[in-house]
DNA sequence: CCACAATTTTGGAGCCACTGCAAACTTGAT
DNA sequence: ATCAAGTTTGCAGTGGCTCCAAAATTGTGG
């Protein structure tokens, strides 16, 4: 049992899996997440339907797949911010980016429109989206907690994923309904942008109104002018993963 | 077929109704939801199968029944305010109001812990209780936008929404992770009392300083005069199309 | 090359939620 | 009593998913 190089069996899983997976995202589109089942992908992929759960533990997680590593990607938001920036001015920076250069990372992808139709039509997947949503509430809300060594009693972590993400989310379900009613991208894209300064605005000035008693904290996000000589910024370490 | 009072065969339909839901969730609390089968339900209720799927279209819905009517709870809130008082504020009122009651419609039950105990075994039930919670968003935000009148491209209706539902949430979270931890609600009470005021007070000093598009539904969610107090630093941008 | 061990794949039997259908059965009105 | 409408039930099935034990495949040492 020697831990070499990639085996022969190794991959062969390998390309089984993404056999597996591409199959059935294919089949997924063309005929919908609900009207396909899983004895048709194994099928299709020329596997019996137990290889199938062999790689997959359920039929969502067939779909799911590439999409299941963001999970922490607000995470990386929060950690590679620039020095000086504040949280929301990362989240907003980031956000911008994404409207401009139409990046996957927020479902504005070139195509999330079948995508977000497919995931519409089945309560199953819409279940599931919504779970990874939250995986990366909690996720955020931990790194807050632990950049800034909030105790656990302190709520404002878990508030300010809350805000950060749930302002993100709505702006990206408006951008996605309106490629869904047809509207090109060309049309939605100034208008979402406006949306996004205005929506972000609105946490910024709303967190600057605020001295409660998890300051810290709350002068990292919005970037403070409370005390000047303050260095929000800490050193960052290098954790590329 | 006289639609008359109530006949013997719609009081029997209740009364069927009413058992299987309640001997359902009595088992639920006894095992687990996971441990039960509808077909034990069935046997336990006295009929069939196919009957409980009659009352019931999902398993789920067998223990929801009663939490169902709780989507249009905040939508309540925002309507039933007091004259001049704001949104923030009527939600505040109504939150603290819970915590001095124990009213069960934020969760904070008596015995809400085994309830949520129950809900966190089973990955169904938690998805059932997200769905809730995002209708509840959802009527709220079509709620505001509705008495406030803003347009479909305004998304200030649906931000609010998730702030003010995500705030509770969070709040509610973290007490019922308390009593779950075996705390007594003398405890928690207080904590989640000062919790909430300062979560409040967040939300509405952070709308006290946003002078955006749609300032008055943001007055109308703070409270106050508009002009009043601080200048937005950011000058406004042009509202276009 | 030949065993032999470790894995992977597979078939089969089965559970459970849920559906559709047609035969009972119950109720209400004539 | 009788008939129509509504309700319950049994039965047969689908589809996701699990468990298990028998093949088939691959890595290792002789």
């Amino acid at each position: 049992m020697g831990g070499m190089r990639e085996g022969l069996r190794e991959r062969k899983k390998r390309e089984t899996r993404e056999r597996i997976s591409d199959i059935a995202t294919g089949l997924f589109m063309a005929k919908g997440f609900d009207n396909v089942t899983v004895a048709e992908v194994a099928q299709a992929a020329d596997v019996s339907v137990n290889t199938v759960f062999n790689y997959f533990s359920t039929k969502e997680d067939l779909f799911a797949d590439r999409q299941e590593v963001a999970v922490d990607l607000p995470v990386r938001v929060l950690r590679e911010r620039r020095p000086g920036e504040s949280v929301v001015r990362a989240f907003r920076r980031d956000y911008l980016d994404a409207i401009d250069t139409r990046d996957w990372r927020h479902g504005l992808n070139a195509g999330s429109d079948v995508f977000a139709r497919i995931v519409n039509d089945s309560p199953a997947l819409v279940a599931r989206m919504r779970e990874v949503g939250v995986g990366r509430e909690r996720a955020l809300a931990r790194a807050l907690a632990d950049e800034f060594d909030a105790d656990a009693d302190d709520l404002a972590p878990k508030m300010a994923a809350a805000y950060l993400l749930g302002t993100t989310r709505i702006l990206t379900e408006h951008a996605v309904a309106m490629l869904l009613a047809g509207e090109p991208w060309e049309r939605v894209a100034p208008l979402l942008r406006t949306q996004a300064e205005q929506a972000f605005d609105l946490l910024e000035a709303g967190l600057r109104a605020w001295g409660g008693p998890t300051a810290t904290l709350v002068v990292a996000l919005r970037g403070g002018a409370d005390d000047a000589d303050r260095e929000p910024e800490r050193d960052e370490e290098e954790h590329e993963d």
